[in-house]
DNA sequence: CTGAAAGCGCTAACAC
DNA sequence: GTGTTAGCGCTTTCAG
């Protein structure tokens, strides 16, 4: 008569309690590892535990300690463009899914995600994926942080003055970005030193014997893009090349190709391409070779990230290594160092990137 | 008096109780937007909310709603082949990330996820990542559903013979499928007409004259592969070509180049390729090209999926396109449906592709 | 080392 | 239409 009175709903620590013939304090000890128990009730717990089938209820746990074991993974945009879907006269830049669409047409988040479920799962926690593109989005993040539904948030923007981080650290909410605030916040990130990148594009460039190099760039409303153009310029400046042509991309393989067409029109005479990152640096592969340009040969091409297109790519792609699955393990880091401590200060780590030499140049 | 006492922690039902001059219960209903509230109430009710900051604790609610809104977005797979990392001898298939890391390699994870977040989204509902690659992480996924840390999970499966549908059932939990179980467990799930898909390749490339055609399989492990071929054959046997070279691949680019290669080794004539998906269908077109085989002209080549690789090749890829970001809302829309009738019997969804006419056949 | 008891913040009967 | 109240299942002092 001390069984199946519990016919219904999951087994509660009382259930266990009552198996075990002691209190809930004691089962909720073993459960949670907590020293101080007589092993042998951790064992007799213990067995009243697998017998039961008790699994602790987080809500419940959630409830007392404030914490939920999930972060908020959210991926951040400022302005999307319209939506070339022709579904009629949506939003310009509304929630219609093409901002989803469109991040994970990039190789590079799939990669974030890696980094930061490596770094959360053995430690029990788990992401929850948020897209923050419009100011609705936005507000939707804060107010599912501020209920307490995830511990802390993983900031991933893709345009500058993305007004998230300000909002989230305002609300004294923890978060950490990939990637610098556009404006200064007193926030935490990790960042790559986009500027020493493609300085070593260039100097490969230009120790490969180019003369006539040119740049596909990101978007200029994005750090990044901002960063490595500098690099990039004052590289070349500095070895006296003071102008080289420059043709704005999007980081989509699409727009490196429009662009290396302006490019190869204006100057059909370049021996070197510097593509802000990998997806464009193959779309310009794409478009020499529609215009009998050998690459390496006639002209050499260097890419940025060392993404998965670099090797998808023929030739496969010198590029510059951006080590994003290891960034954003740091970033989960820095993020649970700061649930941990959560006075601690706002830290920055900014990475390395490093060269790899393929096929293109 | 009646304010500023509640300096620590975040407002609570109570403050703004307090605030308003109604009972608790009274703000719960106007939060959580039940009628039989005066109008006049609520807007006071109302202020008091934006007053005091109140957001409603998610840990909380759920202990008696039994509810998260979150949902669980598991990626299964069964037999993870050894990292080719050289990371000294770790694990053959373990959790060294290699798993994680390959997923999001393919282009159609995205897909999963930008339909199931768009289906998610306007419902307030949100979608935690989870990976399932080995027998110990299939067991944290059931800890956490059983937990109730999520109300229903969403499985995507990598390989057949996925012992995670089973569990899951068996432990009484809600899940649905993308892809039909290997051993028919009682689940809902959705699907492509695999067969029907390949057909459509088949006779569109014996449309187009080609009359020695080959074709880079799936993994024949995995039921979308087998499917994919046994279409694409019967197809062929239909119209008077019993045999057709194969070779398989893994749906990996990689593997589509290497298996073209082999076809080309043995079947230096053949004028036509069907891939079982685009990442193959694009490693064969560079494999092609660099044995000076010119496509479409020489040899034609259909790839499956429509993923944002058919477009990233060149030529862009004829394909047979398969709806994933609507078949994942679709699966989403049938785990939501299962969690508001919990006796709502299984039901699967079976969507047809279409065939995309580009350059490549 | 173990038990008793006080909540955590919310919803949902149930009274009024 | 509104207030009272009883938990939801757990952790965590505080006694013993």
């Amino acid at each position: 008569m001390t069984d199946d009175l519990r016919s219904a709903g999951a087994p509660t620590l009382e259930d266990v309690a009552r198996a075990a013939g002691v209190s809930r304090a004691t089962v909720s000890r073993v459960v949670n590892g907590v020293r101080n128990v007589d092993p042998a009730i951790q064992e007799v717990v213990r067995q009243a535990v697998s017998v039961t089938g008790y699994a602790p209820n987080r809500a419940a746990r959630s409830l007392v300690t404030r914490r939920t074991d999930a972060v908020a993974l959210v991926v951040s945009g400022a302005g999307v463009e319209a939506g070339a879907d022709g579904e009629g006269p949506g939003p310009a830049s509304g929630e219609d899914g093409s901002f989803t669409a469109q991040v994970f047409a990039d190789p590079f988040f799939g990669r974030v995600v890696t980094g930061v479920v490596n770094y959360l799962r053995p430690r029990g926690m788990h992401p929850v994926l948020m897209f923050a593109e419009t100011s609705r989005a936005r507000d939707e993040v804060v107010a599912y942080l501020r209920q307490g539904s995830a511990d802390g948030a993983l900031i991933v923007s893709t345009h500058a003055e993305d007004p998230l981080p300000g909002l989230l650290t305002e609300a004294g909410l923890a978060a950490v970005l990939y990637a610098r605030p556009a404006r200064p916040v007193l926030i935490s990130y990790v960042d790559l030193a986009h500027q020493d990148g493609a300085r070593l594009a260039a100097e490969h460039l230009l120790a490969r014997g180019c003369r006539r190099i040119a740049t596909i760039s990101g978007p200029l409303d994005v750090p990044a893009g901002q960063a490595r153009l500098a690099g990039f310029r004052d590289t070349m400046a500095r070895h006296g090349h003071p102008y080289t042509p420059i043709a704005e991309g999007r980081f989509t393989q699409e727009s490196g190709e429009a662009a290396m067409e302006r490019l190869l029109a204006e100057h059909p005479d370049l021996d070197g391409v510097f593509a802000a990152n990998d997806l464009m640096a193959m779309g310009a592969c794409h478009v020499l070779r529609e215009h009998g340009r050998r690459v390496p040969d006639d002209v050499a091409v260097v890419g940025f990230d060392d993404s998965s297109a670099a090797l998808a790519c023929r030739p496969p792609l010198t590029t510059v290594r951006q080590p994003v699955e290891g960034m954003a393990a740091e970033m989960t880091r820095l993020l649970l160092d700061r649930l941990a401590r959560p006075d601690s200060p706002a830290t920055s780590v900014i990475f390395e990137p490093e060269l790899v030499v393929r096929g293109s140049a």
